[in-house]
RNA sequence: CGGGAUGUAGCGCAGCUUGGUAGCGCGCGCCGUUUGGGGCGGUGAGGUCGCAGGUUCGAAUCCUGUCAUCCCGACCA
């Protein structure tokens, strides 16, 4: 492809609108433009960057037998009305009516599609197992897109589905895009771990994410230096064995006047209590913390959550807790419906289900018994020092609902946690038989028994792969694409106007081109001078760049390597061979 | 949905405080010059100043409303 005649234009700014890198460079190097919040046209550059990453995909996918088929993105709204998804999945979908007025919407998921095809077509054990995958574009009118293509409302994914007859089936299915998962994305060529993921409401058993490091990510993970990783929702504490508290004396109420919070309290505590041993700390009080349920069925339930006084509760793991009620705050009119409990003083005394207010009251699984903690007495300016978990008090059970942090230790002894972002690449998971129920998916066993097919669901962000690979594949000059993800494999560019230069680029580009190399030929002459070619060339991060210019004369080109920026005088009768290397 | 910021030429921005012929850089066209790191000079094309209403002789500028975009958070297979 000659530069003169691509369709691209460079710009020189970043644009206003961009954050991160990736959408920085792939607007500024003339890859995507933006249309709409999170809507995107792909231009030259990038389609072929995009292309690139679909064929890895498609490679990985076959390979362990998954066939592809492609659905419509424009979906009726009957399968998603038998999956209750129609209004499950609320604003984020998006909808549209027909000239008949029938409902419609973008696909947002294929789940239902995936799973009504495979029933239309097949009923026998015999047919299974069956992995079915596509390409495709999905809708989600996310709230705030944001970063460009890293997460847009319309963007490409692959997602696949896999169909057993059992479990171990199932589980043979999961291994084997497990394993395709891991050549993609080592393909790709990014750093990336794989978490344990909370499979929430999908209802799943099995589910791991594949998270690429980022700090531009939103996924928040942990991993240890053992090589535990995970999600910090799924993040189990590592609970202290119980303690003797034999020595320990009786708890005693104590006032504490005008300390509503934890900071306050520890410091009346040193002032009005010192320890002999050493001073008070957060950690030493126990903090309950009051929230309401709102379950599916629409009651209303107050929880407390107890947990030392040095951590926050953490909204996300708290409602994986306690999915699929929903957390709302704990307002004045559940404090009036409930006397019993003194804002700012609340202890484990007024909490419970046999305690007077009632309400479950679930604590950390640090707080094991043996332990003593300052609390409140449920007395308006008072708290209660050395209370005794399992002495003085108990709950009705743990919740992992405290915030994780780095240093915490990781659940299976493997060292301290980090905490680190990532960028959600792929999401694989065991669905087990919930679509298939509700859809009605079944096959005759070997005994012409009708069971019900078990479903595997596993997707790659395929757009957001371009974008993520750029996340890192850059320097301060532009992008720097891997080899097999970019758009051209050599830049060629002439630097001289001088007439033999300049028909000695056009033998070398006709030459590469014979040879079977994918050129982008900077052919541009006249006011575009060798800097503004060579800026270019960085900015487009073709990773060979090869340069025909004054060392032509003496038969010599120069080969540049854009990511070590290693430049080297190459004989004109060895370039094939150096570019091959 | 909460908090913050911004809307002026294709892109990046100034002008607004203190109302008076809409500017700069890049990019684009043409002429000349230059050719190994976004060169120089000249000359052009290109703008309902987000939108609506108001104040005023006169509004990019002041007032009111509204829409949009971006960032942080909430949300999000």
């Amino acid at each position: 492809m000659r530069m003169t005649r691509l369709f691209l234009r460079t710009l020189r700014d970043d644009p206003a609108d961009a954050e991160v890198p990736s959408h920085k460079l792939l607007v500024r190097a003339g890859y995507v433009r933006r249309v709409a919040p999170g809507v995107y046209s792909w231009l030259p550059l990038g389609l072929k960057v995009l292309a690139k990453v679909e064929r890895i995909i498609r490679e990985e996918m076959d390979e362990i037998g998954a066939q592809e088929v492609r659905f419509p993105a424009l979906l009726p709204r009957e399968p998603y009305e038998a999956t209750n998804r129609w209004t499950e999945y609320g604003p984020n979908l998006f909808r549209l009516k027909d000239r008949k007025g029938n409902d419609m919407l973008l696909g947002p998921t294929h789940e239902e599609m995936f799973t009504l095809l495979v029933k239309d077509l097949y009923s026998s054990y015999k047919d299974l197992p069956l992995s079915l995958y596509q390409i495709q574009t999905k809708y989600r009118d996310e709230a705030r897109p944001r970063a460009g293509i890293l997460r847009g409302r319309e963007f490409i994914m692959k997602d696949s589905y896999s169909f057993d007859v059992d479990d171990a089936g199932l589980e043979a299915a999961y291994q084997a895009h497990r394993a395709a998962y891991v050549r993609i994305f080592d393909r790709l060529g990014f750093e990336y771990v794989i978490v344990k993921a909370d499979s929430g409401a999908m209802g799943g058993s099995a589910s791991e994410e594949f998270l690429a490091v980022s700090p531009t990510g939103e996924d928040t993970f942990v991993r240890s230096p053992g090589g535990y990783s995970a999600n910090v929702e799924a993040v189990t504490t590592v609970a202290p064995d119980p303690v003797p508290y034999d020595g320990i004396p009786a708890a005693h109420a104590e006032q504490t006047p005008d300390t509503p919070t934890i900071d306050s309290l520890v410091d009346h505590l040193n002032a009005a209590f010192p320890r002999d041993d050493r001073s008070w700390e957060a950690g030493d009080t126990l903090k309950n913390v009051l929230v309401i349920l709102r379950h599916p069925d629409g009651t209303r339930e107050p929880l407390a959550i107890g947990l030392p006084g040095d951590r926050e509760v953490d909204a996300k793991r708290l409602e994986t807790q306690v999915a699929p009620a929903e957390v709302e705050p704990f307002e004045q009119k559940d404090f009036a419906a409930h006397p019993g409990l003194v804002k700012g003083y609340i202890g484990p005394g007024a909490l419970g289900s046999e305690s007077t207010t009632g309400i479950r009251y679930l604590t950390d699984p640090r707080i094991v018994d043996g332990t003593r903690w300052v609390t409140g007495a449920d007395v308006q300016g008072s708290h209660v020092i050395d209370l005794v978990a399992g002495r003085d008090f108990t709950s009705d059970g743990t919740i992992e609902a405290a915030e994780v942090r780095a240093g915490d230790p990781a659940p299976d002894g493997s060292g301290p946690l980090e905490l680190a972002r990532g960028i959600e690449m792929g999401h694989i998971f065991q669905l087990g038989r919930k679509y298939a129920e509700v859809l009605d998916l079944k096959v005759l066993d070997q005994n012409g028994k009708l069971v019900t097919v078990t479903m595997g669901s596993y997707g790659v962000g395929v757009s957001r792969a371009v974008a993520a690979v750029a996340e890192y594949a850059h320097d301060e000059s532009g992008l720097v694409w891997p080899r097999e993800l970019a758009p051209f494999d050599v830049h060629l560019i002439v630097a001289g106007k001088d007439e033999t230069v300049v028909a000695g680029a056009e033998q070398v580009y006709a030459d590469l081109v014979g040879e079977g190399f994918d050129v982008l030929f900077d052919d541009r002459l006249g006011k575009v001078s060798p800097g503004v070619k060579f800026k270019d060339a960085e900015l487009i991060g073709v990773p060979t760049i090869v340069v025909v210019g004054k060392g032509f004369v003496d038969g010599v080109v120069e080969v540049k390597d854009r990511s070590t920026g290693e430049r080297r005088d190459v004989p004109l009768v060895d370039l094939v061979t150096a570019l091959r290397d």
